[in-house]
DNA sequence: ACGTACGGGACCACCCGTTATT
DNA sequence: AATAACGGGTGGTCCCGTACGT
């Protein structure tokens, strides 16, 4: 059989699929700075040509990741699943300890991939800022919501601030993700979760006492 | 009199604190890849021999920066404070809000000094990653110490878990650090405090009721 | 009616015309390599695969320019009025005032179109130097065939060498334009117009005396 | 005897002089675009590093070149020379036959380094702009007090506009480079030196008549 | 201890041109 | 005829580090 000359694949969609996929792992692994765009363009099997085609920028990039793959992250993630439950505090802790559970080993040390991107670049670039803080905001908002959907159906206390305890609930798992990177160390997932728990248990109304776990 | 030169005076270690400041300053703002040795070395008012003449390679201000700059502001910051309480949770609650209230608005948006060199380069680097997580230990460490003192002096409950705890006080810190930051907005560490607050004393034993704050 | 479709109109020639004067007034601009063929093509509503269907190469457009357009600029702004004079002296001396008078403001820091190329890339490419030379080859034989004339009709003293003065003439309105866009100063437009006008009335017979202008 | 390990050289005067040079005839040769600095700091013998520590910018050797090449040729090719003329106008027309004439062959179709430079660059860079201004308004100067002392000393008709007539002089020479080089014609040279010629002398008194050459 | 010339490498961006496709 | 994906390659810049010199 003759051998096919390594037509050249015309098929942009996936190209820049396969383009920001492998980007999104070097840069997780490498950091933003730390990934070199020939790297990526040769592990995506594209020439920089048309990496560039595709994106305009190394920036622009960033900004897809953040836009297009962790925005629907955490919609996968934590938001949609919260639907699913009667009770969203409780779905909160499900969620909360499900995420660390599962998240890979080989990924402890290398923290959250939104936490990672808006930590090194927000100083630099402004719209690395401004599009962490819409993925950022867009958690908030519909933890909010769930919390506030969580006291109307009276899993919560009347005195709890709802918006005090979105942003704790989302400040958390970002702090958590940080501390399992720099300790590389999945045991503070299992601390933090204990401490999730128990703080969100204490703000449950007394009747809706449960057994200890 | 004798005539005093005023050539440049030849104190290395004044020199060398001069660089490290400044290298502290520039890593904090524009990361470490994104700080350039030529930059810190002028604005310390040296040449970039003067800088590799105390540090033999960029990472070794790094591993300074944190071994004798960060080490010490943990120290400062949150250890040293805690020992002037008789109540511990009483001092980490204060400290916590003292911490973020004076924190200066224009570092809102730049985070938690450690926080950054952990997040940029524990991934790269593994000098960096045992430096930080030292630090971070001996944040903790401290940190359970005094819980301990607590819970002997009865002022935590039974039940609690000392570990764990000590983990969720460090850990809640840097993910508002890392929230105030990507959010660029101070009211996260208003949040962040009423937070703590309320979930350390859920952790108090009854008896100890206090006013409303 | 038959429904005229609004669809972009495929007239190639249309296509073709509105490429060149858009990479004419780009090159113009910003010179051969300053100009890119991306920028051309957006200028001019097209995408590249349509540049590249009427031009074969970057350098093409370059020839093309000058064969078609630059070319054409010498012969209506020089060549053709001279058959308008009886004097061809005077009619040189007018259409030198005429061309200088008349450019355009913004253009005088650019100047020359057919000079810029040239200058630019005659020294690169070889056909570019054979078409410039053959603009202006033409430019000066033309010239000389009025001087000739002028110096049949007795508006030229006999020992005038036809061929110095139709050099004269044209080196000297590009040293014109050299120096305005130089200088990007129009006063020494005039400068040279009077230089202009009194070395060829100095060439003139002296019967010919005219007022002092 | 043992290899020298090809001692690093450490003259910093020269090593700038060096690039300096090469880079001069490599921009002169290819344009200011088409020279590439790896080319230069190659043919100098250096590394980008070097050329990099001592020009910022590729910009910086044009720049360089323009104030300390260019401008001393200006001075040592025709301010100097006419101070040892007692008839300015004489020396004049010496030096711009002697420039010609002994101009390399080689270089007839490269032009006037000054002019290719202010040709390709005034337009992009008002820096470059700037600088070739500065260069040209010398000449100009200069030749204007030459010729204000050959009106004083009687060589010069009352009615000649000495202003006019230096930029006449430098437009001319200008021209007569870039005629040259587009021709690619020496024997343009020898046109230009007989117009240059004619038309100074039409402007000294009659009765300083002389040789017909 | 410090100053500075210099080495060598890497990175992003762009650019011209080709080719599959409609 | 015209589009857009893609190929290669180069270019300027900057950066960390070395080593020579004082």
């Amino acid at each position: 059989m003759a051998r096919t000359p390594l037509k050249r694949q015309r098929n942009p969609k996936i190209t820049r699929a396969r383009i920001l996929e492998v980007a999104f792992m070097e840069i997780y692994c490498e950091g933003f700075r730390g990934a070199s765009i020939d790297v990526i363009a040769h592990k995506a099997g594209v020439t920089k040509g048309a990496f560039f085609h595709h994106f305009a920028t190394k920036f622009e990039v960033g900004y897809a990741i953040i836009d297009e793959l962790l925005r629907a992250g955490i919609l996968e993630r934590w938001i949609a699943p919260l639907a699913r439950y009667d009770n969203p505090i409780d779905g909160m802790i499900a969620q909360f300890k499900l995420t660390f559970e599962t998240w890979p080993q080989e990924y402890v040390a290398r923290g959250c991939p939104l936490n990672n991107l808006t930590q090194e670049m927000s100083g630099v670039d402004p719209i690395f800022k401004d599009k962490s803080r819409a993925v950022l905001t867009l958690w908030l908002t519909e933890t909010e919501r769930y919390l506030r959907q969580a006291r109307a159906r009276g899993f919560l206390r009347r005195g709890v601030r709802i918006r005090d305890l979105a942003r704790f609930v989302v400040t958390f798992q970002e702090g958590t993700f940080a501390m399992g990177k720099a300790l590389d160390d999945r045991s503070v997932f299992d601390s933090s979760y204990q401490s999730f728990r128990s703080y969100l248990r204490s703000l449950m109304p007394i009747s809706t006492g449960r057994p200890a776990h």
